[in-house]
Order: structure tokens, then C-alpha cells, then sequence
DNA sequence: TATGAATGAGTATTCATTCAT
DNA sequence: AATGAATGAATACTCATTCAT
């Protein structure tokens, strides 16, 4: 009789609202942005094209979101990987990189695909620059810490490797083998005894 | 009006063939595939559409066939940078990496894109499988011969940081300082001294 | 909470109906029928989408229930302008059509334009041509008063320059010139010393 | 064998084009510009969808190739119908415009419905401002040949009458007495002996 | 009485592909 | 070998309407 309450609404908006986006992730990882139909979403998300509209304003702004969560989700994550030793900050690091690859591998080809087709989403660009340059701030820091002669260009090194590990292994799959270069840059990055 | 002869209609093919291929590159590489018309591409090329169906059996066997030339192309030009000594070779092939990202970094973001979206074209999945073994056998050789303890996986470490490195380039384009990582990568690998 | 009384109730009723016919009335005329969404309208009246579906069983049962109001609400406004003799009615009427035009030209653009679409709303073609034949009475028994010759075909005439000058002042705007136009056609109709 | 030459293209061209044109026409004039679909369109030019985005870039640039079309191809109509004296162009004005109303109501429909939707089509309100002008400036020389007091805004009146009789005749169809309105109209502005 | 989340048919537009010439 | 007019399936997006609360 009486209309449904806010409570209600809001919690009806916010399970629409993430089951849309885990069926849009899930599909632009698969397929590609462009590959990836409104009409596609709505099917895995279990509801009406319609709705769709009702919580992203188009297909654009759907992505964006995605791209904006995933970003800002890494941050947290990374914050915690801070140990009170460079070479545990270090060994954290490269133990949640290739753990995300082996646990989320689609989610990161979405990253990589979009991040790569910039010119069409400019604001990628922005945000791909910010995250590198930040990543990098740390680092460097790390491998002062640790008495690299060169920090900077080390750090630089260190992002370029996991970028190029995470694209090789997303293209090899399972033929790329993630255990054994997990072994081999924890001994060379971390080894308390070089 | 008179009948051309054999030879001349060969020339005539292998032509327009070659100014579709080459329009056809240079649009997927700085659109993207699926951005890419059929249109477009015959304009760029100054031919008919229709023409187009002439030499490739759809948008994808053209995709395709760009992508084969482009692999053993690659292959001819690393066969050159082969020298007397690995040093000189691992020299030779850093260089020969960043002038490309410098001279024609679309053609470079077109096949990362393209390796990306390996499901959908399965070919490319045992074409760059395929490559990857076959340049860290090569590599791992040079570092064999350099002494490294774990040459296997230094190659594998190599060919990831070319990787990464060119996937930064091209995401970052002008802001990625590509003369001081091919200075720090020269230094760092190919130091006499060292 | 309380069961409000059916008094209450009726005054809700008509209250919420109103707003809704306002707004209605508002968004038709500015945008056109088609252009106007339920949804704005709804915005506009400040109340739900679904709550119009109360009141009016579709979005054109809506459109005829304005139309309807429109022609009945200047019934009884051109009936007050009956005036003892029929030159000061004349004038009257004229007075006020051009004030209706400058004060409510959204208004008449819309019946104007729905007058227009006949074919989809038949019913519209009836009701116009009710009315129209109701003011060429009227109109010819005051051109008999006045001793035209063809007073049937004057009135005729009549309505036609008033619908003609609406549909051009509704197009030029600003750029119309009602006020020469009135004085124009008071004096030819109502100058005593004619 | 050998293509199409190019004549036979642009014939071929031209009379899609034609088709596409006169179905559009058709169609808007009967429905209304916005309940008219492109679908609907194309179904009635007996051609597929798409083809019609071969001429025209959108359903308004098809709207407005008619319009431009319409008004210019009254112009030259026009044009042929000044006489030597004043009186018979004016009879040859009205009677025009009274044989047009009975051949193309349609036509002069959809010019009056799209004339009224000005703000949404502003190329419209500067066209139909122009052609009122010419219009008015035309008559206000005829009416001033025939000593008329006020010839400027008598011929304001004249464009107001025929603009009016214009509405009435599209709304109320076969009711509406054309023939005799035709009549009076010639008696009153064209009589010889008045 | 009133709400607004959800639906799905309908819209304009794009584009790979075909085929008569 | 080459043309380009024509096709029609597919796409993103809109919006009147329904209905559980």
C-alpha cells in the first residue's frame, strides 16, 4: 500500500547497480569494450537493457566506472602491502602481483586493454600517468632504501617488468610460467643474502 | 581495353593488394580494429570497397594475414642484429627496440592490442607463444654465454621488461622517458666494465 | 497514518490531478507532444511517474483530457465577451485574442499543432469542427447586424484571419507585429465612422 | 565486366534519392515529423534502411532537403504568377493557393506543421521569416497599385488570410467550403466593378 | 494515495558484405 | 580487375507503461 521505503530503494539500487557491473566487467574482460553489447550486459547482469540506463547514463560512463573503481580498488590494496623493511614491501609486492594474476587474469586484460586504447578514453591517459608516476615515487624510495645506485630508473625497471610479466602471461596463460619468474624475482629483488 | 597479359594483371593485383595492406595497417594501428571501417580503409587505400573482398575474405583474413607479415617481418629484421659477440647482440637488439618504439609506435601499440585479444583470434595465441620461445631460447643462449646463473629465466626477464616497457611507452607516449630507460637497460646489460 | 476521510481524500485527489495536468499543459506546449516525456512531466509535477497512471489511463488520454479543457475553458471565456451591441463585441473579441497571444503563445502554439495532427486524433477533428462552426454562427449574426452583405462568408473570413494571424505570430515571434495588426483590424472592423 | 559508368550511377542515384524523398515526404506530411520512423520510410521507398543513409546523414538533414525543396519550389511557382495589372495577380495568387490546397493538402500540411515547430528546427524560423517578408513586400506593391490606404499592412492581412484559410482547410478537410471561400476572396479582392 | 525500480518494444544509425555491371 | 549502390543484421539508447510495496 505504501510506497517502498528508502531503505528499501537503496538497497534494491545498490544490488542492480553491482550485479550490472560484475556482468559488465566480467564480459569487457572477456570480450573487449567494443566487442561487449549493452544488450550482452543486461543478459549476464539478469535484467532489462532498460535498466541499464537507470544507473550508468551509456556504455561509456559504464566503463568509466569500472575503470575508476578498479584503479582506486588497487590503491587500497597496494597501501597494505607496506611492511616496515623495503625488502618485505618488496616481497609483498611481487607476491600479490602474481597472485592477482593467477586469481583475477581478466580483470587485469581489462585494465591492460583499456589502458592501452587511450586516445579514445583521454581520461585513461590522465589516470595511467598518475598511478605510473605514483608507483614509481615508491619504489624509487625502496630502492634507495636498499642502496641501488640508480633508484629512479630502477623503480622504472620494476614497474616495466610486472607490466610486461602481467601482458605476456594474460597472452600465454597457461604456458607462461608465473611460479617459476615468482621465484626467480623474490630471489633476485629479495634475497636477504646477495 | 586491350588484354592485359598475365604479368600485367599480376603487377595490377599485387598492387592493390599492397596500398590495402598498408592502409588497412595504418588505420588499425591508430583506431584500433574494431574502430576500424571497411569503408575507411578503402578510402585510405583510394580503392572501391568492393575491391577489398577481392584479396581478403572478410575484415578478419585481412586483420589476420597484417598480423603474419607483421611477425616474420620481425623476425628477418632480429636475424640482422645478431653480432660476433652477445654483448654487441644484446646491444644491437636494445637498440634496435627503441628506435621502433621511437619510429613507429603504432605499429607496435596495433600487435599488443592484438596479442591482448587472444581468444578472439586463436591464431595469435600459438603465433606469439610460438615467438616467445623461440627469442628466449635465443636470449638465454647470450646469457649463457655471459655467465648469468639462471640464463632461462634472465631471458624470460628480458623479453618481459621489452614488453613492459613498450606497453608504458605507449600508454605514457611523450612522457615516458624512453632515452634514460635505453641508457639505463645499455648500462645495465651491456657494460663491459660491469 | 490515520485513514484520512473521503473529503481529504477528493482534495488530494484534484490537487495531484492539477499539478499534473499543469505541468502537462506546460511541457506539451514548450516541447510538442512527442518530444514530452511522461518522466519530465512527472518531474515537473513533482510527483512519481507512476502516480499519473492514476489519474489518466496513457499519455494521450492526457493530451484529450487538456484538449478538452482548452476548447471548453474559452467557451465560457469568449461567451463574457458579448457585449450589448455587436461592434464593442467585436472589438472585445479581437482584444482578446491578441491578448491571448502575447500572454499565452505556448498555449495556442499547442492546440494549434495538435488541431494540426487530426489523423491520429480523430476526436480533435470533431471537437474543431464543432467549434468553428459554433463562432462562424455567432460571428455571422453579427456581420448580419451589421449589414454585410455575405455576413456567413465575413465570419468565415473572420476566424480565418484570426487563425492565420496566430500561426504567423507563433512562427515570427517577436518579429510579428501584433500590435499594427490589431489596430489595423480594429479599425476595419469596428471604426464607428466607416 | 567493367563498372558501372558513372551516369548510370548518378541516374541510379538520383532516383533512390527521388524515392527516398517522396516517401519521406509522404510520410511526415501524413504522420508528422517525429511519429514518422526511418523504417517507415524506407519500407514505403521500397528500399532497405540503410540505403537511405547513402543520401542523407540523418532524419533531419532529410527533413530539412524537403523543406529547402518546398520553399524554393514555391518561389518559381510564384514568380509565374504576376500579370501585367495588379488585379489579376492577385487572381492568379489566389487561385494558386486555392488549387494547391486542393491537389496537396499533405504538402502544405507538413510545411505548416514544421513552420510551427520552430524552436526545435531554428534553420526554419529564419526560412519562413524571409519568405513572410518577400511575401508581404510583394503584395504591399500590388496593394499600394490599387490605392489601397494601408497597403503594408492590408498585405500582412492577405499572407494572414491565406495562412488561416490554409489552417482551417487542413483541419477540417471536406467540411471546410474551399470553393466558396475561393469565391469570395476573388470577389472581394479582384472585382472589377467594386 | 503514492512510489520508483523494472520492463521491453521501439528508435536512429552503422557497417561488413554482396552483386550487377 | 574494379566499382559503388544496395542490403539488413546489429548497436546504443529512449520511454510509455507496469507493479510490488
Amino acid at each position: 500500500m505504501s510506497p517502498k521505503t528508502p531503505e528499501q530503494n537503496a538497497r534494491i539500487r545498490a544490488e542492480s547497480r553491482q550485479r550490472i557491473m560484475a556482468a559488465a566487467m566480467h564480459l569487457f574482460a572477456r570480450d573487449g569494450y567494443e566487442r561487449t553489447s549493452i544488450a550482452g550486459i543486461a543478459r549476464e547482469a539478469g535484467v532489462a537493457k532498460g535498466l541499464l540506463y537507470n544507473y550508468f547514463s551509456s556504455k561509456e560512463d559504464l566503463l568509466r566506472t569500472l575503470i575508476l573503481e578498479a584503479f582506486s580498488g588497487g590503491d587500497e590494496q597496494i597501501a597494505n602491502l607496506v611492511a616496515a623493511d623495503p625488502r618485505s614491501t618488496l616481497r609483498n609486492l611481487l607476491k600479490w602481483f602474481f597472485d592477482e594474476m593467477r586469481q583475477r587474469p581478466e580483470h587485469w586484460r581489462l585494465i591492460t586493454e583499456i589502458t592501452l586504447r587511450v586516445d579514445k578514453y583521454a581520461f585513461v591517459h590522465e589516470l595511467a600517468k598518475a598511478k605510473m608516476e605514483e608507483y614509481v615515487q615508491v619504489l624509487s624510495r625502496l630502492f634507495a632504501q636498499l642502496n641501488y645506485t640508480d633508484p629512479l630508473n630502477e623503480a622504472r625497471l620494476f614497474v616495466g617488468i610486472l607490466d610486461g610479466i602481467g601482458v605476456e602471461a594474460l597472452v600465454l596463460k597457461d604456458d607462461y610460467p608465473l611460479a617459476a619468474m615468482e621465484k626467480f624475482l623474490l630471489k633476485k629483488y629479495c634475497d636477504e643474502n646477495k
